[in-house]
DNA sequence: CTCTCTGCAAAAGGTTTGCACGACG
DNA sequence: CGTCGTGCAAACCTTTTGCAGAGAG
């Protein structure tokens, strides 16, 4: 994605999220701004406490209520997705539609590698409506282990 | 899959645990032969919860200590699987190697469906080799909506 | 001015742990 | 009989909530 697709697609996002806080009567506070903005720019998945501490870069003040807070109204407004990795926290993603992708996640090392693909996706549609059903959304993981140089096999969870 | 499959799926489980005791110097207790039973025959995905309910029926002093401790030795020892289906509960489900499948979820009424498919299965394969990885397991949930009279749009989540 | 939002701290709710007693081997 | 396992309750940790004061419209 290019960098000014990638722009472009922010402020996307931002006229939504205006257009659905006008829509419910919500008011725009330098809070919430700081917030969607850090979490607008951020690429990957991020804890509540993660997101906080970027948040606090531009001001420290905010509370991690108001993430929390903030986060579900993304949640509820459809620009944010939750996530639920295994460890006990609740990861948030950006919900850009036509960048969907799903994860692989390294057994050794941790890392999460996004990935697409079109027959996967394809086949699932058509194994929702085998079962009667018609697919809104998925959620596909892929666990796996790299024998690679490249992923150090560091696996620095929590401690 | 039929009840002598089942049955004898059961006693292989058993098997297995009963090993994995014995290498790891693990004491076999009336506790954990309830917890282990009542959990082996359920077919679906149970909250610590629900284990606990069906385990009381058989011996109404076992605390939930011991069923989460139970669980997490299930889980180490490879027959349990641990799932998280966004509701706050972990759930657990039975490891059966030659059973697997996924799940599709109905945004209507809650319910899981579950569902095998070689294809997708042989796709994911073929997708983690083509990203260096090696595939140990994965995770697929399909969320999508009824239009059936079957499946009664009934939505109860936890109060 | 009104009504929402914030920040703090306390509450909630699922999971883990410390400890003394009990029981497996 | 020495350990390991159990049950209870307290501790833990992430998330939610109540409330008084701050700030948007």
């Amino acid at each position: 994605m290019s960098k000014g697709r990638r722009a472009a697609q922010i402020e996307d996002l931002k006229a939504r999220l205006e257009r659905y806080m006008a829509d419910h009567g919500l008011r725009s506070t330098s809070q919430r701004r700081v917030v969607t903005d850090v979490f607008f720019q951020s690429e990957g998945h991020y804890s509540i406490e993660e997101l906080l501490a970027k948040v606090r870069e531009e001001d420290p003040k905010v509370g991690y209520a108001t993430v929390y807070r903030t986060l579900k109204l993304l949640k509820e407004s459809g620009l944010a997705n939750e996530r639920h990795f295994g460890d006990g926290f609740t990861r948030y993603e950006v919900a850009i539609e036509d960048d969907h992708h799903d994860h692989l996640i390294c057994l050794d090392c941790d890392a999460v590698i996004e990935f697409e693909n079109e027959a996967i996706e394809h086949l699932q549609e058509e194994q929702a409506q085998k079962l009667g059903f018609e697919l809104k959304h998925h959620r596909l993981e892929l666990f796996a282990r790299c024998h690679r140089p490249g992923c150090p096999n560091k696996k620095a969870k929590r401690p």
